[in-house]
DNA sequence: AAATTCAACTTGTATAGACAAGTTGTGAAA
DNA sequence: TTTCACAACTTGTCTATACAAGTTGAATTT
């Protein structure tokens, strides 16, 4: 007969915060109970407590101070998202006012022959979900991005309405796919005659280009992103 | 009389272990000593140790497996670098001949006048530190990077050589200042008469702009980073 | 009222020991 | 030779204690 394997006590108390940390029962700035009380409270020793909240240090959660306690932490911005911040004085007023624009509704597709990153099979396999988008500043256009993704186990994804306009919190909540890293090449380049057009520009005005490569929680599962930016008035932050 | 502060015996060993592992006494792959061999080594208890291990962990430096030992990580994609990497097929070969020439050498000078971010007034009366630098594929300049830092507590630096020819390495080594975070904004502009000379392109031609701000371990201290690439066989991946 | 002292909190550092559990090579058994 | 068991290592978890050092607020002194 196997003994069941309990968690260790440190882990409890750690996902114990975490978890109230998140869900707001203690607020950024708020204090977390003492090493003290939480050794009462679990009953066990203050080195297993502070091993706990050591561990939520280095995650981001908590930051601790000599003499004062851990307290809850501002949580670092997601990684997957390119935001877009006025850089002339008069775009900075106008920030919020950033529109999206579908120029392609996600569609199935097989996957371009000279596509960019190499491909797995499986990926190759299960064709490829397409979409192109543009971000507009009033009646200027900012950014043009097309948006690849393998269609792995998702579900009627073409035809579902997007969560909060959002490619990203759609495959969370409908998916549980979260983006846990990137690689993201940057070039500035001439615009070509698409461009151009797209973005009306002058053709061989500089053209901010933004290669990425997301990966996620899901094995071999990887978003493809590729942006071309005129950043005459707005800068890219990523 | 004011006793003169010990330092605490596992930042010793932390310091220790590295330096050993930056400067390649260590190479990626190799265990580091036990634990125990490190209580012998230094006399001290077996969780003081843990502790120094436990923070080269979170920095990334090393990764720990039970029943085996402590490994020395592949280097962290760190958040500090930009790295070149070639992007027609010709350059692909060529990605580590990448040179970097100082224009000009670490010195004191007062902040400029409309410097790009706000600073606070200890970063104003420490003073800057200024350095220039090119990186060369050969004998093309792909990268200009011009690099501001505040000179708080730094003792030295501006005589000090670089350790493996690297701000970043010096910063850690010397003053154990890590890179913790960055703020960092992309443009692409056309080169202006100073960029089209030391990039050796012409004038108007597509410049990627990145501007950084880095934050660092230590609280109110930042690197200030522009960067100007010529990307015409290059991508600069952050 | 203002300044100082101090007690009671907080986290940081450090010790010495114990047992659990994963890894590896050696030597015995098949 | 191959397989297996085990000893000798490794790191992981946990305890109980001690003192150092930073923070805070209340009591005391000025």
């Amino acid at each position: 007969m196997k003994k069941l394997k309990e968690t260790a006590r440190y882990l409890t108390v750690q996902k114990d915060l975490r978890r109230s940390i998140i869900e707001g029962k203690y607020k950024v700035g708020d204090l977390l109970p003492s090493e003290n009380e939480l050794c009462s409270k679990y009953g066990i020793a203050r080195m297993t407590v502070r091993n706990a909240l050591s561990n939520l240090e280095s995650e981001g959660l908590i930051e601790r101070q000599k003499g004062k306690g851990s307290i809850v932490k501002l949580k670092r911005k997601s990684i997957e998202l390119l935001s877009i911040k006025g850089f002339t004085e008069i775009m900075k007023s106008r920030e919020s006012k950033i529109d999206t624009v579908f120029l392609q509704k996600p569609v199935l597709l097989d996957w371009e022959d000279d596509f960019y990153w190499p491909l797995s099979e499986a990926e190759i396999a299960a064709k490829c979900i397409y979409l192109k988008r543009i971000r507009m500043s009033g009646e200027k256009p900012i950014m043009m991005e097309k948006t690849y993704l393998s269609n792995m186990d998702l579900a009627n994804f073409c035809k579902e309405e997007f969560i909060n306009k959002s490619l990203f919190d759609t495959l969370i909540v409908n998916h549980d796919i979260e983006m846990t890293g990137v690689v993201q090449k940057f070039r500035a380049i001439p615009a070509n005659a698409e461009l151009a057009d797209s973005l009306q520009l002058n053709i061989g005005a500089p053209v901010l280009e933004i290669i990425r490569k997301l990966t996620t929680n899901r094995e071999g599962f990887f978003v493809y992103s590729f942006a071309y930016c005129n950043t005459d008035d707005f800068t890219i932050e990523a």
